[in-house]
DNA sequence: GCCGTTTTCGGCCCGACTGTTTTCAGTCG
């Protein structure tokens, strides 16, 4: 079993164990395994194949989930999850995402009324019938039918870019109140998560009331969910939940930090404030009820003599470890990266030609570019041949005559075919300056397969990096089955790079494996893959994701200058 | 189920809001 489909198991039976009642810290076990197993730089069978190593030494994992981790791997189920499931149908685990509804709730209903599926839940609303039982009411009845509506309606996280769009018009909204005093927002979109589930915003105000109406009247808003003293949340049209925060100035940094998260973080942060007699909530540090920092989240961490970690870090993953070791990498900054080495042009399926794209380079200050239009195999997006490919290059060498301050390179992002190999000969590809590889077709080959394409293209002497790895599109598709481990370890033989493509869909290599990429001695390239001029400027979305995985300037090929980066992959 | 500068048992982060409860449980973040 690969590490996702472990992880996947943990998070069922937490479900499961959630749903039946048992202890929540035994349930947070669970979900805690399941993240820890779905973060690691390498496979299970890896570890689990090293007689020197054993998955006790990983941070929660005891004797027991060690045992079922290595029962997972070998059979590829649990005794116990069947066990549960002879319990508990999976078909009622639909309910816990109802929105409103809890395990408690959720196992009243399931108990009581016999309900095992949301189609049940609904004809039981409409009948009256959960109003009727102890603890719902009438309230509770239409929350629910308001809470199908919208896990029917395939809730999905936004992108970290749409998201962004909903914030920035937010924040220009409500600073518009003459009683803000400060403003931010928190949560995964401050993290820099790849996507967002909803929106924190935490305002300093001397009166509460008029920063909420203001949200009220936000244009996008559809529904009030809550509203109180301090606390308002709201859901958008498009189904997307903003909760806003008010505190008090001397609090804002302990707000800020809180509600920044992660959660997991969070528990982290606590637990370390505890050791030391302290207590941290969103209002502040105290000690005996004494108040002795919030002001700001430098205030904070400084309590607990820790650096004020940047957002795209607080995942509990590795940040305290380098905390204490004071080896906190100083993350790569967008204003470093000196070349975009993946974008088209109007040759194949860009909107913009050559020239504009070299001068929207220089416009932002890139000291060089790659135009890497697809291969001839792409026929949607008119790939070129060997032929068309050298007239492009033809017109790139005139162009450079002309250019000052700019170098364009000349590449091609060439297609790994379905039954393996290279779209364009090598004799073409050795004439290029630079050569993106990637997988368009096939992706939905079995991993032995998918994996050696890539791995015989890593080999192949012309091509620079692989672009998009994982072909992965956020709430679109799934990544292709490719074993990683074997990709990072072909990558650092051949001295070869992989990308980071900054669509906000794509964002692939994940935060993740580019953490990975890096523990494996793998540079990682950001790039990207504009299609326009204005997709020039969606570098910062792969920075914010290069930062998540802890990249430094040193991690990214790309903040190198070009006769440098030629050097770094042997070329 | 995990874990140990409270160490093999007894903790495990903390508070706002809602609804149904007449003092609090459940849910959420």
């Amino acid at each position: 079993m690969t590490n996702a489909q472990i992880a996947a198991v943990f998070e069922e039976i937490a479900d499961l164990l959630d749903f039946q009642g048992a202890n929540a810290f035994r349930v947070r076990a669970y979900r805690n395994a399941a993240r820890t197993v779905g973060d690691l730089h390498e496979t299970i069978d890896t570890i689990l194949a090293d007689p020197n190593r054993k998955l006790t030494d990983i941070d929660g994992i005891g004797d027991d989930l060690a045992a079922k981790i290595a029962t997972l791997a070998r059979t590829g189920d649990l005794p116990m999850r069947q066990e549960l499931l002879a319990e508990v149908p999976e078909s009622v685990l639909a309910l816990l995402r109802v929105p409103g509804l809890g395990p408690k709730k959720a196992a009243a209903l399931h108990k009581q009324l016999k309900i095992n599926s949301l189609d049940e839940l609904r004809e039981a609303c409409l009948a009256h019938r959960v109003q009727e039982l102890k603890g719902f009411g009438v309230k509770t009845e239409q929350t629910i039918l308001a809470g199908l509506e919208i896990a029917g309606a395939a809730q999905e996280r936004l992108l970290w870019a749409e998201a962004d769009d909903y914030c920035q018009a937010l924040l220009t909204h409500l600073r518009a109140c003459r009683s803000l005093e400060q403003i931010a927002p928190a949560g995964s979109y401050r993290r820099g998560r790849d996507t967002v589930g909803d929106l924190d915003i935490l305002v300093v105000s001397s009166d509460a009331g008029e920063v909420m109406d203001r949200l009220g009247a936000f244009a996008g808003v559809a529904d009030v969910l809550a509203r109180g003293d301090t606390k308002m949340s709201v859901r958008l049209a498009a189904g997307f939940q903003v909760d806003l925060r008010v505190v008090p100035a001397e609090s804002f940094g302990a707000a800020l930090q809180y509600f920044t998260g992660s959660k997991q973080h969070n528990v982290v942060l606590r637990g370390r404030a505890k050791a030391r007699g302290l207590k941290i909530n969103e209002y502040g540090v105290f000690r005996d009820e004494q108040y002795i920092a919030g002001r700001t989240e430098e205030e904070v961490y400084a309590t607990l003599d820790l650096p004020c970690f940047p957002p795209e870090l607080r995942e509990a993953r590795r940040e305290f470890d380098w905390a204490e070791a004071g080896e906190l990498p100083v993350l790569v900054e967008q204003n470093q990266i000196q070349g975009d080495l993946h974008m088209h042009t109007t040759a194949t399926d860009g909107a913009a030609t050559l020239d504009e794209m070299a001068a929207a380079a220089l416009a932002r200050g890139l000291k060089y570019i790659a135009i890497t239009d697809h291969s001839k195999r792409v026929t949607m997006a008119n790939g070129l041949d060997a032929t068309k490919l050298r007239r492009q290059w033809a017109e790139i060498d005139k162009l450079n005559e002309r250019l000052k301050g700019l170098v364009v390179l000349k590449g091609v992002e060439v297609d790994i075919l379905e039954k393996g190999g290279l779209d364009l000969d090598d004799d073409v590809l050795a004439d290029a300056d630079w050569v993106v590889a990637s997988v368009h077709y096939g992706q939905n080959q079995p991993r032995e397969q998918i994996t050696k394409r890539i791995l015989d293209a890593i080999a192949n002497p012309h091509v620079s990096a692989i672009a998009h790895p994982t072909g992965r599109l956020l709430n679109r598709r799934k990544p292709y089955d490719v074993d990683l481990d074997a990709v990072f370890q072909a990558a650092r033989t051949h001295r070869k790079l992989l990308e980071l493509n900054s669509h906000p869909q794509r964002l692939d290599l994940d935060d993740v494996a580019c953490a990975a990429a890096k523990q494996h001695g793998v540079p990682i390239v950001i790039s990207t893959d504009a299609h326009s001029v204005d997709g020039l400027d969606k570098l910062r979305y792969g920075i914010l994701q290069a930062r998540r995985a802890g990249l430094t300037k040193a991690d990214v090929a790309n903040t190198r200058p070009w006769a440098e980066m030629r050097k770094l992959i042997g070329q």
